[in-house]
DNA sequence: AGGTAGAGCGCG
DNA sequence: AAAGCGCGCTCTACCT
């Protein structure tokens, strides 16, 4: 094992498998690629860092990428309030580890700034220590943690996926997302009309603006102002409870379609329009920053103009340079899968073996259709009690009732206060204190009726939190599982020539099949046109293998949606 | 002027 | 047809 850090110049410490230091070498920040280099090549290290987030970005422009690595921020985020370590006390009390991912929304020029040039001059980001005492210290602190814990094999699986998760995250922001700036400007003109002058409003957006004034036979009125608006709906009569969608499609007048045509261009020309292109895309590459952990769940945040928000209409944008194709992958019904596998119910398994769950929940003759199918498995997941989602959900609890005593007892451990933890060891955080004093009171003799419903309710909302927490965060696991497995195979293809290069994609990426895109259980490949069956293959076999790790001799298949895209082909 | 909360909507 | 989980971002209203 080795350690890293950087306060100017750096240290390079070689651990034996027990953590003892056998070597060390120093050296000055610009000889810091090199000797990475020379040791990844020769060794094929762990590298323990600090914060895979600051270490990586300076390394991947000079061209150097680590295999391995042990991330100790990420690594301690999870060890600190999991379940399985029986005495956390030590990592708690090393609260510097503990840092906020992000301190603040990073501007656009602080993101280029932070990631782009790799600027590290001591300190580290949110306060995490760097120097290499600490992170030996630290280290210590983990491994005793995970070796003394009740699950060392399952910690030790998710300290090597979440670090994984840094090395991707770096390569994913360094790497970029090819996006086809004409095509995105083409979308946006056949939605909004032709782009006008700056910061005025789009013809679309006026033009329907105009119909709802007009419907509402009030020439002035603003639509930006949800009170504004709700005020002009009311003194025209129209009896609407919000001003959201889903309240306005229910009303018959003629001013709501013009509304809600009013509202889906604003979205789009607030959200993703020309000033979201000039700020985020730069020579062909959108580069968001990517936070795996971000979410209690585990699953990954990202900043950076709403990478995880991407609308469905612009994902044709995303465009593969000449001579290479993008390779796109999503699971199908990924959570309900999970569950299934982590559960061992087998009548689930076998109802989504080998085709659409839902499908499949429809042949067994639970419900009609496969929208009921739907509403009735997310209602399970999510805790639904009310409407469709409350009667459909008793049906599949009686069909499946392995499946449901696991999220039930997750909503009951949740409703008592109580932690629930992932297949892997990543434990819910503990109820709040104000949570737990509100509990206490409604249960003490002179709890007024209005004190006990408001507890209930709060119990409630906790409940469907860790009941959702346990499949959430063991679908993030395996996602996370899965794109460690894709990474490590597509860097077993050969590079390509460089006549195939997408240099855009920074040195890095630029000669082999890379990671653009991820988001929660669908995943982008960048491919030379050669390597696209490849990747493909790499794909399918890592979810397999995803499976395989995580529900060892489990009946649960992931299969995929996938998709190769190739920019020249014909179409 | 500047910070924050809420509404609303995009994604899974 | 139904609102149950997790997010980030933009705009507006409202606060100091």
């Amino acid at each position: 094992m080795l350690g890293i850090a950087g306060d100017g110049g750096f240290v390079i410490v070689d651990l034996d498998r027990q953590g003892h230091e056998t070597g060390r070498i120093t050296g000055a920040a610009e000889d810091l690629a090199p000797a990475v280099r020379l040791h990844e090549q020769r060794r094929s290290p762990r590298w323990v860092l600090a914060d895979s987030a600051e270490a990586c970005p300076p390394l991947l422009a000079d061209g150097v990428r680590l295999a391995r690595a042990h991330d100790l921020r990420l690594v301690h985020r999870i060890l600190a309030g999991s379940e399985l370590v029986r005495d956390p006390g030590p990592l708690r009390g090393a609260a510097a580890w503990a840092a906020p991912l992000e301190e603040h929304v990073p501007s656009p020029e602080e993101h280029a700034a932070l990631f782009e040039l790799g600027a590290s001059s001591g300190g580290g980001r949110g306060g995490v220590p760097h120097g290499i005492d600490e992170m030996l210290a630290e280290l210590a602190r983990q491994r005793t943690a995970i070796e003394g814990s009740d699950g060392p094999d399952r910690l030790r699986l998710l300290a090597a996926g979440e670090s994984v998760g840094g090395l991707v995250a770096a390569e994913l922001h360094a790497a970029g997302i090819p996006w086809d700036v004409e095509a995105h400007d083409a979308i946006l003109r056949a939605v909004l009309g032709p782009r006008p002058a700056h910061e005025q409003t789009p013809p679309e957006m006026v033009r329907a603006a105009a119909e709802v004034r007009t419907a509402l036979g009030d020439p002035r009125v603003g639509l930006d102002s949800p009170p504004r608006l709700l005020r002009a709906l009311h003194r025209a009569g129209i009896d609407a409870p919000s001003t959201s969608r889903w309240d306005l499609e229910a009303i018959d007048h003629p001013a709501i379609a013009p509304l809600l045509r009013y509202k889906k261009l604003s979205r789009l020309h607030t959200a993703n329009g020309w000033n979201w292109i000039r700020t985020w895309v730069h020579e062909g590459r959108y580069r968001p920053l990517y936070a795996p952990g971000g979410v209690v769940t585990g699953r990954w945040a990202a900043s950076g103009g709403g990478a995880l928000q991407i609308p469905r209409l612009l994902r044709p944008v995303l465009t593969a340079d000449p001579g290479w194709v993008l390779v796109g992958a999503d699971v199908a019904q990924l959570e309900p899968r999970v569950l299934a596998a982590m559960s061992g119910d087998t009548a689930m398994a076998r109802a989504g073996a080998g085709q659409d769950l839902y499908a499949g929940i429809v042949d067994a003759g639970i419900v009609p259709t496969r929208q009921e199918a739907k509403i009735a498995v997310l209602g399970a997941l999510y805790g639904g009690t009310t409407g469709d989602s409350g009667r459909l959900v008793p049906r599949l609890r009686s069909t499946f009732p392995v499946a449901m005593a696991l999220v039930d007892e997750a909503a009951r451990t949740g409703e008592r206060g109580g932690t629930v933890t992932t297949l892997l060891g990543r434990s819910s955080p503990p109820p709040e204190e104000r949570w737990s004093r509100s509990q206490r009171t409604a249960n003490g003799p002179d709890a007024s009726e209005a004190e006990q419903a408001l507890a209930r309710r709060s119990a409630r909302d906790r409940g469907r939190f860790t009941r959702n927490f346990v499949v959430q965060g063991t679908a993030a696991e395996w996602a996370l599982t899965w794109i460690a497995l894709v990474r490590q195979s597509l860097d077993g293809l050969d590079p390509v020539p460089e006549h195939a290069a997408a240099a855009r994609s920074g040195p890095v990426a630029a000669h082999r099949a890379h990671l653009v895109y991820f988001l929660h259980d669908e995943i982008v490949v960048h491919a030379p046109r050669e390597h696209a069956d490849a990747a493909a293959a790499a794909i399918r076999a890592a979810a397999e293998g995803a499976g395989r790790l995580l529900f060892p001799g489990s009946e649960v298949d992931f299969p995929l949606d996938l998709e190769i895209r190739d920019p020249s082909a014909l179409p």
